[in-house]
DNA sequence: TGAACCCATGAGAGCGCTCTCATGCCCGTT
DNA sequence: AACGGGCATGAGAGCGCTCTCATGGGTTCA
């Protein structure tokens, strides 16, 4: 391979010094017209692309952000939403000039380690994706003082910490509401987990739905979403409540082994009963009926989780939070 | 913040030089152990890391490597397969001190640039993923002198070009074989595009098996891997041959079409028609039934395709090209 | 006992870039 | 005509690290 032409190679062949050279690449005003038309001509006619590495050593820059992600084992790997963060992520960075890094850190060993990494100067600003609840990770870099923007709301309050979250709230709300707006009358709900936030909140925007029409949200069970306790969830609310119309389900993924349940125990959707998911997932689109749900914004967030972090790598104050609608998707579910 | 330590600093609270203290982070053999100790204590009291940019100025190597990806668009982010590829890639490197940078290239523009910006040493090796056949990518790589590992079989052969496939020619023969087994004898297939490597090779696969057994492989219907074709082939193909006892599909998209258009046509999935997919997708796990099909090794691939181009960055002579098995997963459509 | 050698260590020169500061030219002003 | 100011440009000092080469103390062998 020829040897790659650097700054002083331009320089001598634009008969100009290396600083001038660097002033046109960097787009300084303080140069002549012509200079900087014989500059540009001497880059073009050497291939010369500056050497990333000695930019950022001089400039105490990097100009790439680390996008760290926990856990992303099998589980996740069938997972779209890591992979639409990802490459949401990437294309926004498109024409920037910044790049983007992927981080692994699976176990807390690796965070100490990781807290080093991004403190060493070697990115300009970490995006937390998929974060858990115990994670000490916001914390280290929040005191370490790096840029550092969380996809999620903490489940603790972190002041200074900048999140892009999605309104799982507002998102259950809608769904019950589109349940209420049909007039389903006996509506029932297969809420997530209680220990994260996205199945606390979309159970207490679908109280809140209900409560704002004054009725009860009794008639409520537990899954963890996968497939399997949606299915059995149902199951469960169809012994319990034979008569009821709707139901609400925390995600698409229960929600397909729920119209699973309704299918085997012989009701129709929509017609006996109906069913809303949440999150559209691809799947969404191909279940038998197609699934009406409430819609992520995962590019969304992505854009704006980048766009925060690079607006506090550029100096700005620390963002307030962001909180992303969303959107109801009908289908033929409900 | 308070400013990082450098070599220096960790060399005069050492009480040693700079050279030595190099020495024992690179792990040179030519130091005491005595002052490996107090290097090492030094190291870590001031939580010393050091300074990737310096480091890869002086030692001309970057320790990290691009994946590079086309047309990430909307259509993409629901398919999983660039998701696993990254996310597999990523733990691929986990300790191995190597970075991953991702590259979108999505127009032919940003090919030059992408060569240009890869050529000025930013990484030391170029992962391919999602080929298109008339990707001037791979050559400029290659003539460039670059380690560049490619994800599927390029469509014209390239002398020197490392690349990882997966067998889909085995795979497709695996489908047909299935069907066979299971006394299918009025076998169909919804084929793939004609102009894609996956598509031809998974075509001829089932031709092989067929031919074979001394069958002819007509019955044959087209689709561009959409679920949408694959309802529209499976229909053609049920009005041409209304006798068919079996298809195999080219991809689980296809066969979730073909499944629908089975049911509407009133057949039963398997006791009619046996179906058999390919790629094993998230969402084969979720049909009614659960759909037969093959899985494509995707975490394999990328841990593979990684794993030749850090021997190819570390010296070693172009590896030859690595073809993956794929293997049925048996559910309940056949 | 001295020559030859080995090995741990230090000094210092880059790697390619940015940035500060000095320089010198050209202009306007009085 | 002399002087000050503005502006384009160049010189040179780092940024933090690696690596070559020199150095000097200890060992070995004749």
């Amino acid at each position: 391979m020829i040897s790659k032409p650097t700054l002083d190679t331009v320089a001598a062949e634009a008969g100009v010094s290396r600083a001038t050279v660097s002033r046109v690449i960097n787009g300084s005003p303080r140069v002549s017209p012509e200079v900087k038309v014989a500059v540009e001509t001497a880059i073009a006619a050497l291939g010369y692309v500056p050497n990333r590495a000695a930019r950022s050593l001089a400039m105490r820059r990097t100009d790439s952000i680390a996008l760290v992600m926990r856990e992303p084992d099998a589980t996740v790997l069938n997972d779209p939403y890591l992979g639409n963060i990802i490459i949401a992520t990437s294309q926004t960075l498109i024409g920037t000039g910044v790049q983007l890094v992927l981080v692994n850190a699976q176990n807390t060993a690796e965070h100490a380690q990781l807290a080093d990494y991004v403190r060493s100067g070697h990115v300009d600003g970490v995006l937390l994706a998929s974060m858990h609840d115990d994670d000490p990770l916001p914390r280290l870099l929040l005191e370490a003082g790096i840029p550092t923007v969380v996809g999620g709301r903490p489940s603790r309050p972190m002041p200074g910490l900048s999140y892009v979250d999605v309104d799982n709230v507002g998102g259950a709300q809608l769904a019950a509401e589109r349940l209420l707006a049909s007039d389903r009358r006996r509506i029932a709900t297969i809420a997530g987990p209680q220990d994260m936030t996205a199945g606390i909140d979309r159970l207490s925007g679908y109280r809140l739905a209900l409560s704002n029409t004054g009725r009860k949200a009794d008639r409520v069970a537990y899954g963890d979403f996968t497939r399997e306790s949606g299915q059995q969830a149902m199951t469960a609310l169809l012994a319990r409540h034979p008569d009821l119309d709707a139901v609400f389900v925390a995600n698409d993924l229960m929600a397909i082994g729920a119209l699973r349940s309704l299918r085997d125990a012989g009701r129709r959707v929509p017609d006996d009963v109906a069913v809303v998911g949440y999150d559209d997932i691809d799947m969404a689109r191909h279940t038998e009926p197609p699934l009406t749900t409430i819609h992520q914004p995962i590019v969304d967030q992505a854009r704006t989780m980048t766009e925060l972090l690079l607006t506090q790598i550029g100096g700005d104050p620390v963002a307030d939070p962001v909180v992303l609608p969303t959107v109801l998707v009908e289908r033929e579910s409900a």
